[in-house]
DNA sequence: GTTGACCTTAAAGTTCACTTTAAGGTTATG
DNA sequence: CATAACCTTAAAGTGAACTTTAAGGTCAAC
Protein backbone atom coordinates (compact mmCIF):
# COMPACT_ATOMS: atom_id res chain seq x y z
CA UNK A 1 0.00 0.00 0.00
CA UNK A 2 0.88 3.36 -0.74
CA UNK A 3 1.92 5.75 2.05
CA UNK A 4 2.07 9.62 2.17
CA UNK A 5 3.70 12.79 3.89
CA UNK A 6 1.98 15.52 4.25
CA UNK A 7 2.45 17.10 1.51
CA UNK A 8 1.23 14.27 -0.47
CA UNK A 9 -1.89 14.31 1.46
CA UNK A 10 -2.61 17.83 1.16
CA UNK A 11 -2.12 17.93 -2.38
CA UNK A 12 -4.39 14.92 -2.95
CA UNK A 13 -6.79 16.06 -0.80
CA UNK A 14 -6.73 19.43 -1.57
CA UNK A 15 -6.69 20.88 2.39
CA UNK A 16 -3.61 22.54 3.30
CA UNK A 17 -0.82 21.01 5.38
CA UNK A 18 -1.74 23.14 8.58
CA UNK A 19 -5.32 22.41 8.10
CA UNK A 20 -4.19 18.64 8.62
CA UNK A 21 -2.45 19.30 11.38
CA UNK A 22 -5.40 20.95 12.92
CA UNK A 23 -7.97 18.48 12.36
CA UNK A 24 -5.16 15.97 14.03
CA UNK A 25 -5.22 18.01 17.59
CA UNK A 26 -9.20 18.17 16.99
CA UNK A 27 -10.04 14.38 17.07
CA UNK A 28 -11.35 14.75 13.34
CA UNK A 29 -8.14 13.19 12.01
CA UNK A 30 -5.94 9.88 13.83
CA UNK A 31 -2.78 10.26 14.39
CA UNK A 32 -1.02 8.77 11.69
CA UNK A 33 2.42 6.87 12.11
CA UNK A 34 5.72 8.51 11.82
CA UNK A 35 8.74 7.67 10.26
CA UNK A 36 12.04 7.53 11.77
CA UNK A 37 12.60 10.85 11.27
CA UNK A 38 9.48 12.11 13.03
CA UNK A 39 7.57 13.02 9.53
CA UNK A 40 3.76 11.58 9.50
CA UNK A 41 2.81 8.73 7.33
CA UNK A 42 -0.68 8.65 6.03
CA UNK A 43 -2.09 5.45 4.67
CA UNK A 44 -5.00 6.03 1.47
CA UNK A 45 -7.66 6.18 3.34
CA UNK A 46 -6.53 9.35 4.56
CA UNK A 47 -7.67 11.04 1.74
CA UNK A 48 -11.05 9.56 1.69
CA UNK A 49 -11.05 11.20 5.27
CA UNK A 50 -10.40 14.65 4.43
CA UNK A 51 -12.82 14.86 1.43
CA UNK A 52 -15.72 13.43 4.41
CA UNK A 53 -14.52 16.51 6.22
CA UNK A 54 -14.72 18.72 3.29
CA UNK A 55 -18.05 17.44 1.92
CA UNK A 56 -19.45 17.55 5.10
CA UNK A 57 -18.43 20.87 5.90
CA UNK A 58 -20.00 21.70 2.43
CA UNK A 59 -23.37 20.28 3.65
CA UNK A 60 -22.90 23.04 6.57
CA UNK A 61 -22.06 20.58 9.71
CA UNK A 62 -19.62 21.83 11.65
CA UNK A 63 -16.50 20.32 12.83
CA UNK A 64 -17.87 19.32 16.03
CA UNK A 65 -20.66 17.89 14.41
CA UNK A 66 -18.43 16.01 11.84
CA UNK A 67 -16.61 14.72 14.89
CA UNK A 68 -19.20 13.05 16.19
CA UNK A 69 -20.49 11.55 12.87
CA UNK A 70 -16.44 10.16 12.55
CA UNK A 71 -16.63 9.22 16.04
CA UNK A 72 -19.69 6.84 14.87
CA UNK A 73 -17.92 5.76 12.27
CA UNK A 74 -14.92 4.93 13.45
CA UNK A 75 -16.95 3.24 16.75
CA UNK A 76 -18.87 1.54 14.02
CA UNK A 77 -21.78 2.89 16.26
CA UNK A 78 -25.60 3.15 15.85
CA UNK A 79 -27.38 4.33 12.74
CA UNK A 80 -30.16 6.12 14.11
CA UNK A 81 -27.51 8.48 15.93
CA UNK A 82 -26.17 9.49 12.41
CA UNK A 83 -29.90 10.03 11.41
CA UNK A 84 -30.64 12.46 14.54
CA UNK A 85 -27.23 14.57 13.57
CA UNK A 86 -28.58 14.28 10.25
CA UNK A 87 -32.09 15.01 11.05
CA UNK A 88 -30.75 17.96 13.14
CA UNK A 89 -29.20 19.47 9.85
CA UNK A 90 -31.62 19.51 7.56
CA UNK A 91 -34.13 21.23 10.23
CA UNK A 92 -31.51 24.09 10.79
CA UNK A 93 -31.01 24.48 6.67
CA UNK A 94 -34.53 24.49 6.18
CA UNK A 95 -34.90 27.32 9.05
CA UNK A 96 -31.85 29.27 7.26
CA UNK A 97 -33.63 29.10 3.67
CA UNK A 98 -37.13 30.45 5.11
CA UNK A 99 -35.23 33.21 6.80
CA UNK A 100 -33.10 34.01 3.74
CA UNK A 101 -36.64 33.99 1.62
CA UNK A 102 -38.26 36.06 3.78
CA UNK A 103 -35.29 38.12 3.04
CA UNK A 104 -34.65 37.98 -0.37
CA UNK A 105 -38.55 38.79 -1.05
CA UNK A 106 -38.56 42.45 1.14
CA UNK A 107 -35.37 43.28 -0.25
CA UNK A 108 -36.19 42.48 -4.18
CA UNK A 109 -39.30 44.40 -3.52
CA UNK A 110 -37.69 47.15 -2.11
CA UNK A 111 -34.97 47.49 -4.80
CA UNK A 112 -37.97 47.76 -7.15
CA UNK A 113 -39.46 50.48 -5.87
CA UNK A 114 -36.04 52.55 -5.30
CA UNK A 115 -35.72 54.08 -8.88
CA UNK A 116 -31.91 54.36 -7.73
CA UNK A 117 -31.70 58.22 -8.85
CA UNK A 118 -31.76 60.93 -6.58
CA UNK A 119 -30.46 61.75 -2.99
CA UNK A 120 -30.74 59.24 -0.31
CA UNK A 121 -33.40 61.40 1.40
CA UNK A 122 -36.68 59.45 0.94
CA UNK A 123 -35.07 56.64 -0.39
CA UNK A 124 -37.00 53.26 0.18
CA UNK A 125 -34.24 50.68 0.63
CA UNK A 126 -33.30 52.54 3.56
CA UNK A 127 -36.81 53.66 4.73
CA UNK A 128 -37.41 49.64 4.41
CA UNK A 129 -34.55 48.82 6.37
CA UNK A 130 -35.66 51.46 9.21
CA UNK A 131 -39.16 50.35 9.50
CA UNK A 132 -39.29 46.96 11.15
CA UNK A 133 -36.30 44.81 10.16
CA UNK B 1 -35.74 67.23 23.73
CA UNK B 2 -34.80 64.38 25.63
CA UNK B 3 -31.77 63.36 25.40
CA UNK B 4 -30.19 60.06 26.93
CA UNK B 5 -27.05 58.68 28.70
CA UNK B 6 -25.59 55.33 27.46
CA UNK B 7 -27.81 52.78 29.91
CA UNK B 8 -30.64 54.49 28.83
CA UNK B 9 -30.10 54.00 25.10
CA UNK B 10 -29.23 50.59 25.50
CA UNK B 11 -32.75 49.84 27.09
CA UNK B 12 -34.82 51.84 24.52
CA UNK B 13 -32.67 50.34 21.78
CA UNK B 14 -32.27 46.93 22.88
CA UNK B 15 -28.27 47.20 22.16
CA UNK B 16 -26.06 46.67 24.84
CA UNK B 17 -24.15 49.77 26.58
CA UNK B 18 -20.63 47.71 25.34
CA UNK B 19 -22.23 47.08 21.85
CA UNK B 20 -23.13 51.12 21.43
CA UNK B 21 -19.84 52.31 22.15
CA UNK B 22 -18.16 49.69 19.54
CA UNK B 23 -20.29 50.88 17.17
CA UNK B 24 -18.60 55.05 18.09
CA UNK B 25 -15.36 52.77 17.62
CA UNK B 26 -16.53 51.58 14.18
CA UNK B 27 -18.10 54.37 13.24
CA UNK B 28 -21.40 53.43 13.10
CA UNK B 29 -22.77 55.73 15.38
CA UNK B 30 -21.24 59.01 15.78
CA UNK B 31 -19.48 60.92 18.49
CA UNK B 32 -22.22 61.88 20.89
CA UNK B 33 -22.33 65.49 23.63
CA UNK B 34 -20.61 64.60 26.73
CA UNK B 35 -21.79 66.21 30.10
CA UNK B 36 -19.63 67.68 32.58
CA UNK B 37 -18.47 64.59 34.09
CA UNK B 38 -17.56 63.20 30.66
CA UNK B 39 -20.96 60.94 30.31
CA UNK B 40 -22.27 60.38 26.53
CA UNK B 41 -25.49 62.44 26.09
CA UNK B 42 -27.69 61.04 23.01
CA UNK B 43 -30.49 62.82 21.39
CA UNK B 44 -33.66 60.92 20.51
CA UNK B 45 -32.57 59.68 16.94
CA UNK B 46 -29.98 57.55 18.23
CA UNK B 47 -32.54 55.31 19.12
CA UNK B 48 -33.35 55.37 15.36
CA UNK B 49 -29.88 54.59 14.07
CA UNK B 50 -29.45 51.61 16.48
CA UNK B 51 -32.35 50.33 15.16
CA UNK B 52 -31.82 50.88 12.04
CA UNK B 53 -28.36 48.83 12.22
CA UNK B 54 -30.41 45.96 13.92
CA UNK B 55 -32.57 45.25 11.42
CA UNK B 56 -29.58 46.01 8.73
CA UNK B 57 -27.85 42.66 10.12
CA UNK B 58 -31.30 40.73 9.81
CA UNK B 59 -31.26 41.35 6.29
CA UNK B 60 -27.82 39.95 6.46
CA UNK B 61 -25.67 42.96 5.73
CA UNK B 62 -22.29 43.29 7.54
CA UNK B 63 -21.22 45.97 9.83
CA UNK B 64 -18.83 47.05 6.76
CA UNK B 65 -22.11 47.73 4.78
CA UNK B 66 -23.78 49.32 7.27
CA UNK B 67 -21.20 51.46 7.27
CA UNK B 68 -21.33 52.08 4.08
CA UNK B 69 -25.25 52.52 4.14
CA UNK B 70 -24.90 55.14 7.08
CA UNK B 71 -22.32 57.44 5.21
CA UNK B 72 -24.73 57.83 2.32
CA UNK B 73 -27.27 58.56 4.37
CA UNK B 74 -25.26 60.95 6.53
CA UNK B 75 -23.89 62.68 3.53
CA UNK B 76 -27.37 62.20 1.54
CA UNK B 77 -25.09 60.70 -0.98
CA UNK B 78 -26.42 59.61 -4.34
CA UNK B 79 -29.67 56.89 -3.69
CA UNK B 80 -27.63 54.56 -6.85
CA UNK B 81 -24.60 53.59 -4.19
CA UNK B 82 -27.41 52.64 -1.62
CA UNK B 83 -29.28 50.42 -4.47
CA UNK B 84 -25.63 49.15 -5.88
CA UNK B 85 -25.45 47.80 -2.25
CA UNK B 86 -28.66 46.11 -1.54
CA UNK B 87 -28.30 44.73 -5.27
CA UNK B 88 -25.25 43.02 -3.81
CA UNK B 89 -26.49 42.00 -0.74
CA UNK B 90 -29.40 40.81 -2.76
CA UNK B 91 -27.41 38.37 -4.78
CA UNK B 92 -25.38 37.02 -2.01
CA UNK B 93 -28.54 36.02 -0.60
CA UNK B 94 -30.25 34.11 -3.73
CA UNK B 95 -26.87 32.76 -3.45
CA UNK B 96 -27.32 31.54 0.11
CA UNK B 97 -30.80 30.46 -1.08
CA UNK B 98 -29.67 27.93 -4.10
CA UNK B 99 -26.97 26.45 -2.03
CA UNK B 100 -29.06 25.76 0.72
CA UNK B 101 -31.90 24.61 -1.47
CA UNK B 102 -29.44 21.61 -3.11
CA UNK B 103 -28.41 20.47 0.01
CA UNK B 104 -31.55 20.59 1.30
CA UNK B 105 -32.81 18.36 -1.59
CA UNK B 106 -29.56 16.15 -1.23
CA UNK B 107 -29.71 15.73 2.19
CA UNK B 108 -33.68 14.56 2.91
CA UNK B 109 -33.69 12.43 0.15
CA UNK B 110 -30.48 10.60 1.90
CA UNK B 111 -33.16 10.99 5.20
CA UNK B 112 -35.34 8.90 3.43
CA UNK B 113 -33.25 6.30 2.35
CA UNK B 114 -32.02 6.02 5.51
CA UNK B 115 -33.80 3.64 8.11
CA UNK B 116 -31.83 4.66 11.25
CA UNK B 117 -31.79 1.14 12.09
CA UNK B 118 -28.17 -1.56 12.31
CA UNK B 119 -24.70 -0.21 12.19
CA UNK B 120 -22.90 2.52 10.64
CA UNK B 121 -21.14 0.69 8.26
CA UNK B 122 -23.52 0.86 4.92
CA UNK B 123 -25.00 3.94 6.36
CA UNK B 124 -26.82 5.96 2.89
CA UNK B 125 -26.07 9.65 5.32
CA UNK B 126 -22.40 8.71 5.83
CA UNK B 127 -21.99 7.49 2.31
CA UNK B 128 -23.59 10.70 0.70
CA UNK B 129 -21.43 12.74 2.31
CA UNK B 130 -18.54 10.53 1.45
CA UNK B 131 -19.32 10.47 -2.17
CA UNK B 132 -19.22 13.91 -3.96
CA UNK B 133 -20.48 16.88 -1.50
C1' DG C 1 28.33 20.11 0.68
C1' DT C 2 25.16 23.42 0.24
C1' DT C 3 20.96 25.12 -1.41
C1' DG C 4 16.13 24.73 -1.34
C1' DA C 5 12.03 22.31 -0.55
C1' DC C 6 10.22 19.64 2.51
C1' DC C 7 9.02 18.40 7.58
C1' DT C 8 8.49 19.32 13.05
C1' DT C 9 6.38 22.00 17.17
C1' DA C 10 4.21 25.72 19.75
C1' DA C 11 2.23 29.91 19.74
C1' DA C 12 0.33 33.83 17.93
C1' DG C 13 -2.59 36.05 14.37
C1' DT C 14 -7.01 36.31 11.43
C1' DT C 15 -12.10 37.73 10.81
C1' DC C 16 -16.52 39.14 12.66
C1' DA C 17 -19.12 41.19 15.99
C1' DC C 18 -19.07 41.73 19.87
C1' DT C 19 -18.39 40.58 25.40
C1' DT C 20 -15.67 40.57 29.46
C1' DT C 21 -12.37 42.31 32.53
C1' DA C 22 -9.76 45.66 35.01
C1' DA C 23 -9.40 49.72 37.25
C1' DG C 24 -11.22 53.38 38.21
C1' DG C 25 -14.68 58.06 38.44
C1' DT C 26 -19.85 59.78 39.21
C1' DT C 27 -24.52 60.02 40.72
C1' DA C 28 -28.77 58.67 42.96
C1' DT C 29 -30.77 56.62 47.16
C1' DG C 30 -31.35 55.64 52.12
C1' DC D 1 -22.02 59.53 54.00
C1' DA D 2 -21.84 55.16 52.38
C1' DT D 3 -23.32 52.01 49.18
C1' DA D 4 -25.11 50.62 44.94
C1' DA D 5 -25.77 51.45 40.36
C1' DC D 6 -24.37 53.96 37.02
C1' DC D 7 -20.47 55.83 33.88
C1' DT D 8 -15.30 56.08 31.78
C1' DT D 9 -11.16 53.85 29.18
C1' DA D 10 -8.11 50.34 27.31
C1' DA D 11 -7.23 45.82 26.66
C1' DA D 12 -8.06 41.18 26.54
C1' DG D 13 -11.24 37.28 25.61
C1' DT D 14 -14.85 34.63 22.70
C1' DG D 15 -15.79 31.11 18.96
C1' DA D 16 -15.16 28.97 14.54
C1' DA D 17 -11.97 27.31 11.56
C1' DC D 18 -8.27 27.85 10.35
C1' DT D 19 -3.53 30.59 8.79
C1' DT D 20 0.80 32.57 9.83
C1' DT D 21 5.02 32.96 12.19
C1' DA D 22 9.09 31.46 14.49
C1' DA D 23 12.64 28.51 15.06
C1' DG D 24 14.28 24.90 13.95
C1' DG D 25 15.30 19.56 11.80
C1' DT D 26 15.52 16.52 7.27
C1' DC D 27 15.99 15.11 2.62
C1' DA D 28 16.74 15.28 -2.54
C1' DA D 29 19.29 17.45 -6.16
C1' DC D 30 23.26 19.41 -8.15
Amino acid sequence: MKTFNIGELSEKSGVASHAIRFYERENLMPEPARTQSNYRRYPEDAIARLQFIIHAKQWGFTLDEIRELLMLQDANGDRAEAKRIARKQLEKIRHQIQSLSRIEAVLSETLEECSGEGPMDGCPIVEAIAQQG
